[in-house]
DNA sequence: AGGGTAATGCCA
DNA sequence: GGCATTACCCTC
């Protein structure tokens, strides 16, 4: 057995004693060191290397039902591993989930003569340890021990310092055991008879001469839950509060006995759609539907790129292509970008599909949900998984077909340790397991759509809306001259001030009046929270920054607060300038916070609804909003990229983009293709029921590429350009690129670290003879965050293999190269 | 002599 | 990664 054990990124070999066994996947306890450490079973083989046949321990036990995952997964973990150059033990945690882990319980125990070994001892700490754990009977949790200390006014990090020195004194000893994991299957006790019907209702006679009613309708009910049962009942009555001393009289008179069950809890038990039959496909959805099905049974991991305007009708080919997948016994995985959007496509699979062959999986599950959606997806009861990029890991068994909506989007790639791709692992799954990979998107990734021109993936178009709709006509208003001081003060009353800046100019403005009257519906999109971008004063020209990061600080009105977006600093928001005391401290730039003020002030009798993340941080708050909004119990909806995405309102007639800007001046080399994805996406809202829809976009920059071609709906145009740029600046696809980021409290650390792995990747470079280029160090875009200076530099190379081989031969340096953080991201999608 | 501390190396 | 072992210095 090869149980990947310690921290270290390192198997290690264990026999098997008899009497337990095991399969890959397990997890066991095993001698490590002087300790006990939870491992996973990665392989089980006869042979091992005569060098460690020596040295080799039996595990000591299997922890039951922690059984996580196959070899197939094993491969692809360490596939994972290998290609984002991170621990082999990080990408275990992602197929075997951390609600199922199995936790260690440990165990301090004061040995017999204790007294005696701490004779000698000058530390009154350890001696006010030894007699606390004394206290508590010489064993005890380090948890409750610390808790018994807290009155000598001991932190928790230095009673563990303490005990980690009585242990090696030797006067406490540590005991390792099998705890219980954080999830368990819920288990309810329930009722049933256990005695003979004629029995019983004597019983019922008897009891009820006497009075005993509680007693009596117990026995009844159960009695009546047997009436359909032609045997004895499999499982009971649940115990209705107030009923418990009822139901232990009942058993101790032998009359009835409590039965456990296994039950599973249900995340939408609240929420049945009804069942919806499968509408007749167009042509388009029936010629897709038939190239991908074809493939679905012949298993030869083909892969498609949907390139499907918005409205094409997408959705519906999943559905069709996940039934053609159910029908020839094949499960399938359903890759959607985030929780935002489980809601809405969960109902589509669940008014489509059996509940209990539908399992979603996602972060605002609780973790006894997650649990048992995972146990479903496990023991082959769901065949349909539905869940955002941690679900290419799900433990589907006989995969037949993987699904990746809205291919382009970010939040597919992980932005911490393993930073893997799920496009990436989706498709080495795929070819692992013979399943059909099929990714679709209205604005695929510029990587994607150059691979699908490559052949690497069957390109499927299509162009039109179902039922013929038009894509909305898009209006692109210059906001130049919309609040150009010229035009302000040709509308100034004479003598009076120039008005104020407002949010909308005239022409989105009437707009809205014109849905309003005709109690259409409207989306607002603006990609930035708060009231104001910033506070600026206006006599000394100070701007208030978060204390931890290189930016300046977000105003929230509402609550009159200053926020930092990327750490949780916030303050209240000062009255006067913090620099010179000045009174004019003013709100510039734009927020969906100010947009909905805006929108009260000119329409005051518009129902508006904001989403963001500062009104979506309840759990469900996302899914209640839409529900509200789709019911038309408001008129308006406000907000930041959630409303961009995915989302299907019929009657939403006019979607305004107040500021297209603020995506585009983003210093990355994606920031026009994420902008052109926006922008689509977000037209893409409307017009989608039977009233055509139409699109304003509000914008300082009219001429700008990304903006031009998303207003006539032109991927083509957008991505021939786009990939000319790419190819001309050598950026992804033409090149792959490493971002090698440091990041420590104290710059100098920070420097030093980067510095030297500058010159050890320049030494890499020449040493390997691999073709590409290193450029930096520079300080990162965001050179500060979370009290963390940052420095980066850019690996870049015409081949992976090259990167890969110039990383790989200097990791061992990189990784003991300072102090200072390192990580290193391969195919970055961002590099701020 | 006992103990605190930082560097070093191994665990199967 | 955690822990034991080691070497070194400190204090009583």
């Amino acid at each position: 057995v090869q149980v990947d054990a310690a921290g270290l990124n390192q198997p290690f070999t264990y026999s098997i004693p008899d009497g337990i066994k095991l399969t890959v996947g397990d997890a066991v306890l095993a001698p490590f060191g002087s300790r006990s450490e939870v491992g996973y079973v990665i392989k089980i083989s006869r042979e091992c290397s005569p060098d460690i046949l020596h040295k080799i321990k039996p595990v000591t036990a299997r922890i039951a039902n922690a059984a996580a995952f196959d070899e197939e997964l094993v491969e692809l973990a360490k596939w994972v591993a290998g290609e984002n150059l991170c621990d082999l033990k990080d990408t275990i945690k992602l197929i075997a989930p951390e609600i199922m882990a199995a936790r260690l319980q440990s165990t301090l125990f004061l040995v017999e003569n204790w007294e005696e070994m701490l004779a000698a001892t000058r530390s009154q700490a350890q001696r006010d340890a030894a007699a606390a754990l004394a206290g508590l009977g010489g064993k005890s949790s380090l948890s409750a021990l610390t808790k018994a200390m807290a009155p000598t006014g001991m932190a928790a990090p230095k009673v563990a310092a303490i005990v980690s020195d009585l242990k090696r004194k030797g006067a406490v000893a540590e005991e390792r055991t099998i705890g219980t994991p954080k999830a368990k299957t819920k288990i309810v006790r329930v009722l049933t008879l256990c005695a003979d019907v004629e029995v019983v209702v004597e019983e019922i006679e008897r009891m009820e001469r006497r009075n005993a009613a509680r007693q009596s309708a117990l026995l009844r009910a159960l009695l009546n839950s047997m009436d359909n049962a032609s045997a004895a009942p499999t499982v009971g009555i649940a115990i209705a509060p107030g009923a418990h001393a009822a139901a232990q009289a009942l058993a101790e008179k032998g009359l009835v006995t409590y039965l456990e069950v296994p039950t599973q809890r249900n995340p939408y038990r609240f929420y049945a759609p009804p069942k919806d039959a499968a509408p007749a496909l167009t042509d388009a959805q029936f010629h897709a539907t038939r190239a991908i099905g074809a493939h679905i049974s012949a298993q030869d991991a083909k892969a498609f790129l949907i390139h499907g305007v918005t409205g094409s009708g997408k959705t519906e080919i999943y559905l069709d292509l996940v039934s053609r997948a159910l029908a020839i016994g094949k499960s399938a995985l359903v890759l959607i970008p985030e929780i935002g959007l489980t809601a809405q496509l969960l109902d589509l699979f669940k008014a489509r599909f059996d509940d209990e062959r539908v399992a979603v999986l996602h972060s605002a599950l609780s973790f006894g949900e997650r649990h048992d959606e995972w146990r479903r997806i496990k023991s082959g009861t769901a065949r349909v998984v539905l869940g955002p990029r941690s679900a290419v890991f799900s433990p589907v068994d006989n995969l037949g077909l993987i699904i990746m909506d809205e291919e382009h989007d970010g939040s597919f790639k992980q932005d911490t340790n393993p930073r893997y791709h799920a496009r990436d692992v989706a498709r080495k799954r795929s070819l692992m397991s013979g399943a059909i990979f099929t990714m679709g998107s209205a604005t695929p990734s510029v990587e994607s759509f150059y691979a699908a021109e490559a052949g690497l993936y069957e390109l499927i178009s299509l162009p039109e809306r179902i039922d013929n709709r038009p894509l909305p006509p898009v209006e692109i208003v210059d906001l130049r001259e919309e609040f150009s001081l010229a035009a302000r003060r040709k509308e100034a009353p004479p003598g009076g001030e120039t008005p104020p800046r407002s949010v909308f100019g005239k022409r989105l403005a009437s707009a809205i009046a014109e849905r309003l009257d005709r109690s259409e519906q409207t989306i607002l999109f603006l990609n930035r929270r708060g009231f104001a971008t910033f506070l600026l004063c206006r006599d000394c020209g100070h701007t208030p920054h978060c204390p931890n990061c290189s930016v300046s600080v977000t105003y929230h009105h509402a609550i009159r607060m200053l926020q930092c977006h990327h750490c949780d600093f916030h303050r209240r928001a000062p009255d006067t300038c913090p620099a010179c005391g000045s009174a004019r401290l003013r709100p510039f730039g734009l927020g969906t916070e100010k947009v909905e003020e805006a929108v009260a002030l000119n329409f005051p009798t518009a129902r508006t609804l904001r989403m963001d993340r500062d009104t979506l941080n309840r759990k469900g708050a996302h899914a209640d909003a839409l529900r509200l909004f789709r019911r038309g119990d408001a008129d308006i909806l406000i907000g930041t990229q959630i409303v961009a995405k995915g989302l299907d309102f019929p009657n939403v007639t006019l979607v305004g983009v107040i500021n297209a800007d603020t995506a585009l001046n983003i210093p990355d080399f994606r920031a026009s293709e994420r902008a052109f994805q926006l922008m689509t996406q977000v037209a893409g809202r409307a017009g989608r029921g039977k009233r055509p829809g139409e699109v304003i976009v509000q914008t300082f920059n009219p001429e700008h590429q990304s903006i031009q071609r998303a207003s006539t709906h032109d991927y083509l145009g957008f991505y021939r350009a786009e990939i000319e740029n790419r190819k001309e600046l050598r950026y992804p696809p033409f090149t792959h690129i490493a971002n090698l980021v440091v990041a420590d409290e104290e710059e100098r650390h920070a420097r030093a670290r980067i510095d030297h792995i500058a010159q050890v990747l320049r030494n890499s470079i020449r040493e390997t003879n691999a073709p590409a280029q290193m450029s930096g160090p520079a300080s990162c875009p965001l050179s500060r965050l979370k009290n963390r200076y940052r420095w980066h530099l850019l690996l870049r190379a015409e081949k992976r293999s090259a990167l890969m081989k110039i990383l790989e031969h200097s990791l061992d340096q990189v990784n003991s190269s300072g102090r200072a953080s390192v990580s290193i991201d391969i195919d970055p999608m961002t590099m701020l």
